[in-house]
DNA sequence: CTCTTTTATTGATCTACATCAAATTTAAAC
DNA sequence: GTTTAAATTTGATGTAGATCAATAAAAGAG
């Protein structure tokens, strides 16, 4: 994993050309705002507080050859110092349970939060892994903390926003949860993503799949082999296209209609 | 249902003496703490701020004959005036989603607390439904504000407890989500139960079963008739008793096995 | 107590998805 | 570019759990 934490973009290639989220669509904002607002004190301690960091799944000239790390930007039960907020690219988020066992519990797309959920304690509740080349704003709590003495609506501000995500969140788990059927639970998950993506990239239709179907189908709860025939049938069915990792949603009406069932 | 302000029990027959939960066992000690200690202003408060509630499934007068209303603590989309603690008796909570599709998102025991999720919104995120004759200890939002301003140490509590308690209720979610066979399913809830109920019964392998078998299937997303099955199985491998609503786990090591696969 | 209604259990069958296995495509290494 | 490895798709088969149906046991009502 590389860290760099300027904003210079390793590995550019043609058509590889990184969507950075704009402040206005992030879910920070609500940190973000009060703090480059109107106070100048606070605005100062900007640097320190915030700063935007690349994550790329490069190979470590360190390691012994043919071995590379994944892109983990932070390893669950590791002590929590910051939390993060997707600028550009997909982090899966992974949790071991108390058997060992390894899930997919979600995953994040530009402008949303990741382990805002640990803030108030002391280690990180998942792993984030990056999905190709990334980038990040990181917050550490203790400026954060330090902040909010100077900023009275920041304290009000982040309880709010903990509990929207932990509300939102909820909701996210339960469209999975209450689904019987695979083909509902993936049309439910493929309007999921596609909307979310859309806050920032403003289509709903279409959006690069940077997870692999291995990482879905797990999440899903269901088998690779399964989400593959099943994306072949929603191809047959006209409901999607599917072309290298361009995915296009081709009747959104039909689908929400199979993810209600 | 019926809601009686004062401890007095209604219904009270041999066999159904109540087991309140003692305040040293409850989640909301937190909150309560810090408001009923060496400061007197606050203190005083404590009468307005909670108070004992009576709820129970009893019919009421004012309704048609035959007609039974549930025992409704609070509903959904409601607007939130309150927060609570189960003092005796189980709740289940009752979730409708977007498309109207209800379900069960969990139960509540002795000591373990309800709507604290939606503290800071506007509504409730589900219903509370009591199972039998309950009672809860009732925070009044507006009170609780109010004390917030008084007791410094309170909104640092209630905000380490929203997190924490988030935190378990996605540790107790994962805890089904993540299994993929019926029974291992429901040996993980079983072992989850009694071990929440031996938090304030003391007994980790015997509880009182109030939950009817068509909620814990609905709740564990599989048909009542392949729960009824299970149990009868887990009853004939020896691995847990049955005799009314007494429910016994015989082997607690065989369901760990169990549910750890 | 008896009668009625609800809830739970057991049986027979059917289907969606898992599993095993092989072919194909895509990506990485050289 | 070529070679190798990994990821994905498609096929054949087995099984867990859903569904339909019929008892059996509790729980209420009178």
């Amino acid at each position: 994993m590389t860290l760099s934490s300027k904003t210079t973009k390793k590995n550019a290639t043609q058509h590889k050309h990184p969507r950075y989220v704009d402040c206005d669509n992030c879910s920070m904002q609500a940190i973000c705002q009060p703090i480059g607002s109107d106070n100048q004190a606070i605005d100062l301690t900007n640097n320190y507080l915030t700063r935007r960091v690349e994550v790329s799944t490069e190979q470590s000239s360190s390691l012994p050859l043919n071995q590379s790390t994944d892109a983990i930007l932070f390893e669950q039960a590791k002590p929590l110092t910051a939390i993060f907020a997707v600028c550009s690219g997909t982090f899966k988020l992974c949790q071991k349970n108390d058997e060992g066992v390894e899930r997919i519990v979600g995953f994040r797309f530009p402008g949303e939060l990741m382990a805002e959920d640990a803030l108030f304690l002391e280690t990180y509740n998942y792993s984030a892994v990056a999905l190709g080349d990334n980038s990040v704003c990181e917050v550490f709590v203790d400026s954060l903390s330090a902040c909010s003495q100077l900023a009275p609506e920041l304290q009000q501000n982040l309880i709010q926003l903990l509990t929207k995500q932990s509300y939102e969140q909820q909701r996210n788990a339960q469209a999975i949860t209450g689904k019987k059927s695979a083909d509902c639970l993936l049309a439910a998950f493929l309007l999921n993503i596609c909307q979310r993506n859309a806050k920032h990239s403003g289509n709903e239709t279409t959006i690069e799949l940077t997870i692999s179907r291995q990482d879905i189908a797990c999440f899903l709860g269901m088998r690779r082999e399964t989400l593959s025939r099943l994306l072949s049938k929603f191809q047959h069915e006209q409901l999607i296209s599917l072309n290298g990792k361009q995915l296009t949603l081709l009747s959104l009406n039909h689908l929400k209609q199979l993810s209600n069932q």
